[in-house]
DNA sequence: GCATCATATCATTGCTCACTGATATATTAT
DNA sequence: ATAATATATCAGTGAGCAATGATATGATGC
């Protein structure tokens, strides 16, 4: 039988990107800061992050369709937590990342902002 | 005197969103991915990451200009590296986040790929 | 059932980025 | 100086995402 041998890393560099690109947004991350505390309800991130509340559900889902966060429902409450640990640690790497690019970033003007 | 105080959180995360964005795109991936393995010049990374020249000068002038990335010249030559261990920390921490919302972040349709 | 609170959905709009192709600059060798 | 190699630059184009506003769904208490 013949068998075919496919590279793993060539898929996983889309699906790398993939999941940079869920960090890669200032919504997102506050939402994600916020739950590395606590485990919250919508609109206690919607206080807290200060975005609007359509914005926090519309970033909600995408996170958890990622797998990234998971919810329970509590009475007419729905409560958002991160699923895994190792989230938290890739957000302090990047901060330990910054601490050494940070001059860098602030200036590169390819991405203007957003 | 009055004092401002200012959340330095909020400016990082605009800091820690960009960055984010920095790996948040295949081709670079690629590009960071095989200079954590060792520093290239240029047509070698267009060689191992199928990548067109202009595009991979494109992307490595943004890493520069970001930090990720240091040049040297080296004859004719423009030898690359990644400017910091830290880069190739957030890669693995990234595929061990991988091994658990692997499955999450291939169904999820928000990014439809790029 | 009705009112209210909590959250989700969806279409639209505007902005931003990635890639390409052509061209420019830089370095070395002849 | 000229040719050849190596790399950088840049404008244009196409595509994709983020936020908004309006609305829909779901749950609780009266």
């Amino acid at each position: 039988m013949m068998q075919i041998v496919v590279d793993r890393k060539v898929g996983t560099i889309e699906q790398r990107a993939k999941l940079f690109r869920g960090f890669a947004d200032p919504s997102r991350l506050s939402i994600l800061g916020a739950l590395c505390g606590e485990p919250l309800v919508v609109h206690e991130l919607v206080e807290r992050t200060g975005l609007s509340q359509p914005n926090v559900s519309n970033h909600l889902r995408c996170l958890l369709e990622c797998g990234l966060v998971n919810s329970d429902r509590d009475g007419r409450f729905i409560r958002y937590r991160i699923s895994s640990a190792r989230i938290a640690t890739l957000l302090s790497d990047v901060d330990a990342l910054l601490d050494v690019v940070a001059g860098g970033v602030e200036a590169c003007d390819n991405y203007r902002g957003r």
